[in-house]
This record gives structure tokens, C-alpha cells and sequence, in this order.
DNA sequence: GTAACTTCATTGACAGTTCAACTATTCCTC
DNA sequence: GAGGAATAGTTGAACTGTCAATGAAGTTAC
């Protein structure tokens, strides 16, 4: 029930729109960053990541992107240009006759390698060394709370 | 000069993650709560709003498309969508030869009506309900510190 | 005043994403 | 254990955004 529309306070908006293009900005100067020293989108970059973390290098096409919160067709269209690329490949999961384990192939790894300290390093640059400490804190802790809401949402 | 990567602490990553997670569900759920009780994407949606604040309703392309931190090309593609489904109108631009005018019609006035109480109470309902008042500060002096650092960087 | 340079906006080709439709497999229920 | 529902993953078309090239108009410096 949707009867008056609570709108944002003129300092809500200041923090709303703050936030917008600060959003804005960063993913698309990390972004341009990993284009220019690397071979890997930020999509790409992050399933690498993903994978890399895990036993085996090798994750469930579905549970890989629940993890990322990306769609399941994204993630198909993606591995198949990374697959190409010799990047990942997929298998058929033993478990499940419906499932498809991407994993992580070698030259994957190298790739990711290469990219990892190029975008950490923009991600302390353009984020952490711009806040206090108390900053982060209550940064990690606000965006705890909405990624907490939106998963059950 | 990267001599050494420095690379993110355990406490470091864990924000990151949630601010990445966060920022990726509150876009597509914005998105897709805007797509589900109006006719505007949220990139179209920030242009009435844009248009919305100044005399005349009218902003010079390239104006527009630094407030809203889109590159020209992109802010040419989708006025030229709008102007087909007569949402704006480009006129040339008295001041400068080179310039356009891009203006929101009463039609596109109208539309916006419509879609900001959805997407106000959006934002309001995953975001700023989600946080204390301290969090709420906190967010803002950080994004407001990441903005002006990707501004001049 | 004109040549070189910059800025404004557009264009078309291309890359990445979404959406709806589809196949194949597993789970559930009776 | 058979039929129906749910889940996993893929596909192709449509849409959106990026990139590099273009043209047109303004600016600068000589």
C-alpha cells in the first residue's frame, strides 16, 4: 500500500546523488583501468576471482552466478567468450545431470594474475585512501545492511 | 610509479564485497521496479530528472551528459530514443552553432511524474530505511569524498 | 584573415546485456 | 513409478552502451 510518496529530504538527496556519481564515476574508472592493462572486462575479471577462490578453480554455472548477482544468461554468453579465449572451460557436472562446472584454466589464472594488482590498486586509490577509517566502518556496515535486505527482498 | 601491489586487508575486502553486492542489487532492483510501473529506464529517468531542475526545462547536450556522467555518444543514443517516443526535443542552441538543446515536452513531464513516487520510495525503502541516521552521514561524507577524488583524478 | 586546434554532437559498427523461448534433467506427489 | 512442476543451462533477437571516425562550428595565434 503505496498511499503518500515519503520523499527524500534535501539532505537525503545530497547523500543520494553523492552516491550516484561517486557509483558512476568509480566503476567506470576501475573499469577503464583494467581495459588498459589488462585483457579482462570487470565482469570477466570478477568470475576469475570467483573461481580462484574455490577448490579445483571449478564452480556450478548457477551457483557461480548467484555469486556474482549476475543473470544466468550473462553468465552463459560470458563464459562462452572466455571459453573461446581459453580462459575457463566447462565440463559436465558429475552430480547433476543439468549442472555445467565452469572452471578456471591455467592461462585463465595467468590472466588474472596480471589484472589483480591493477585493480586492487585502483580500488585503494579511488576508495579506501579517500576515507578515515571510521568511514570505511560505517561504509561496510551500511552496505552490509543493504545487500542483507536485498537478498531477501 | 607500482613498485609493490597493496593489496586489500580481510576487513578491507569484506566491504569491498558488500559495496559491490549492495551496488549491484540496488541498481537492478531500481531498474527493474522503474521498468515494472513506468515506460523510463533509469538512464532515461535521470534525464527528466536533470531537465526537470532548470528554467526552460532545456540543458545543452554536453551539460547534460557531464551532470549525469555519460559520455556524449551514449546521452545522443538515448535522447534520440526519447525524442522518437516524444519524451524531449532537440533544438538548436541559440548561443553556439555547435550546440543543442535538449528539452523535456509535457509528455515527458508527464512520465516522469509517474515514475518518480516508484522510484523515490525505491530508494527510500533499500536505502535509507535500511540505515541509521550516523550511517546515513557517514555514506554521504564518504561518497561525497570519492566523488570530488574521481572529479579532478 | 586564415591555418591549426579544440569543442560539440552525431554516426555506424561492434560488444555486452536482457528477455523470452526452449531443451534437458531432477524433484515432488500421488 | 508416472505425470507434473521446478531447476539448470543455453539460445537468438532486441536493446543499450562503447569506441573510433566524422563533420560542423568556435577559438587561438600568427
Amino acid at each position: 500500500m503505496r498511499c503518500v510518496t515519503r520523499w527524500l529530504s534535501e539532505a537525503e538527496q545530497q547523500v543520494w546523488r553523492a552516491f550516484l556519481e561517486a557509483n558512476q564515476r568509480l566503476w567506470d574508472k576501475l573499469a577503464r583501468e583494467l581495459d588498459d592493462e589488462s585483457d579482462l572486462s570487470l565482469a570477466e575479471y570478477e568470475i576469475l576471482v570467483r573461481l580462484s577462490e574455490v577448490e579445483g578453480w571449478s564452480l556450478r554455472m548457477s551457483e557461480l552466478a548467484d555469486r556474482l548477482v549476475h543473470s544466468r544468461s550473462r553468465l552463459t554468453h560470458t563464459a562462452r567468450r572466455m571459453e573461446e579465449r581459453g580462459l575457463v572451460r566447462r565440463e559436465a557436472c558429475p552430480a547433476d545431470g543439468r549442472g555445467v562446472l565452469c572452471v578456471m584454466t591455467d592461462a585463465g589464472y595467468a590472466e588474472l594474475v596480471k589484472a589483480a594488482p591493477v585493480h586492487v590498486e585502483g580500488v585503494r586509490t579511488h576508495l579506501f585512501d579517500q576515507l578515515t577509517p571510521d568511514e570505511v566502518a560505517a561504509l561496510g556496515s551500511a552496505m552490509r545492511k543493504v545487500r542483507e535486505h536485498l537478498r531477501t527482498a
